[in-house]
DNA sequence: TAGATTGTTAATCGATTAACAATC
DNA sequence: TAGATTGTTAATCGATTAACAATC
């Protein structure tokens, strides 16, 4: 009985992705079910968190059988919103920068990359692949006529509220925050942190914590 | 009265580099002591969850004046494994794995990467930098007399499982995981993940909810 | 001193897990 | 049919928040 996914718990969106992947994956070996436990075998879950994860979903199971691989994959598409193409700037043309544009595996996911900005103005012109490197002043225009929804923020620390702002006033809808820095942003507009330095400082934490243990 | 990190709970140590970034940048601005509302304001906590938090620290606070700026820092770099060079090594010389080897920030917060490699034996002897590609073959060794305690996992998701335990076997203690896959480890082997564009479906997931709400 | 801020306890809130009737 | 697996309720577990005495 889904009521749709306005109130699904943050942590179970944040594991659609990893069923959408095991699911794909499943799905290419040629399987057509799936079971819970399977699933949460594959994902270090418990079934229980499975079949209440998939419950907030508009996904049935079949007794003794499990759920349908083409359904659920459906389904978790359209939850997470990947049906339809999704439009991403990324601001900052640092290596960061260049390997997210030149990320193959962004657009074959329904996600299209129409631009990258910077503001150093050296760079203006220049071209990652088939995208040319635009100046911060482009940024408003570009988000409006191309109606992208998605910015990515790979800038130094000292820069990213700035330009999470600028993004914001521009109108994308969620940011993707690559820099050292947390961004503070309006209500109405998503922030996912993907700073990878925290996530080594997170790793080595917990590589510390094991250490002690045993 | 702290009893060091091996009980801290894991939301409490992901936040831990917010605060360090944080603190960080406060030290830069000449300030010298920051006051649990004043951390919470920038970070988007509450300050309860601040002062909880740091409770899970060998640090205290003063009334009235809030904690210390330099003794927090210090703090929060030795809770993390900070406080000693961590060496790492990248597998996958593509976009992402050149960019990570050449992320400059990685070595200015302590993060040694000491090694690239790839099963493409034709970018075997390329450089990265200052750093050679090299064959698979030599993981091993190389993680054993280099003491790597982090691998980062930065390949197509169908070589990801195969390249994790090959880290693992080799030695390392903890696996940064950019694959679009899930991996499985070993319970004494902590993984972190970076998938980025699970991040962005999470995000793509995020917006569609927001906009069915307002 | 008066007032601000900590550290900590207790209350609340929410997520995960266990259990089991319903079902194929 | 018997057995496996779901969907869902209830129990447990854990994290966040509120409250406030202690303190500088």
């Amino acid at each position: 009985m889904s009521v749709g996914l306005n109130s699904t718990p943050v942590p179970v969106i944040r594991r659609l992705p990893r069923y959408l992947a095991r699911v794909e994956h499943l799905l290419e070996t040629g399987q057509e079910w799936v079971s819970s436990a399977e699933l949460a075998e594959a994902l270090d879950l418990t079934s229980s968190t499975v079949r209440q994860d998939l419950s907030h979903l508009d996904v049935r199971g079949v007794s003794k059988r499990g759920y349908g691989l083409v359904d659920l994959r459906n389904t978790l598409v359209t939850a997470l919103g990947l049906d339809s193409k999704s439009k991403v700037v990324i601001v900052g043309a640092g290596n960061f920068g260049r390997a997210l544009a030149l990320h193959e595996n962004f657009a074959r996911r329904g996600f299209e990359i129409c631009g990258v900005f910077d503001s150093n103005s050296k760079l203006n012109g220049k071209k990652i692949g088939s995208l040319v490197i635009e100046d911060m002043d482009r940024l408003p225009e570009a988000v409006r006529t191309d109606k992208v929804e998605i910015g990515i923020v790979a800038v130094p620390a000292a820069a990213a509220q700035d330009v999470a702002d600028r993004l914001m006033d521009a109108g994308v809808r969620g940011i993707l925050n690559l820099a050292y820095t947390h961004i503070n942003a309006r209500h109405d507009v998503a922030v996912v942190d993907a700073r990878l330095v925290a996530l080594l400082q997170e790793l080595s934490c917990a590589i510390k914590m094991r250490s002690g243990i045993r």
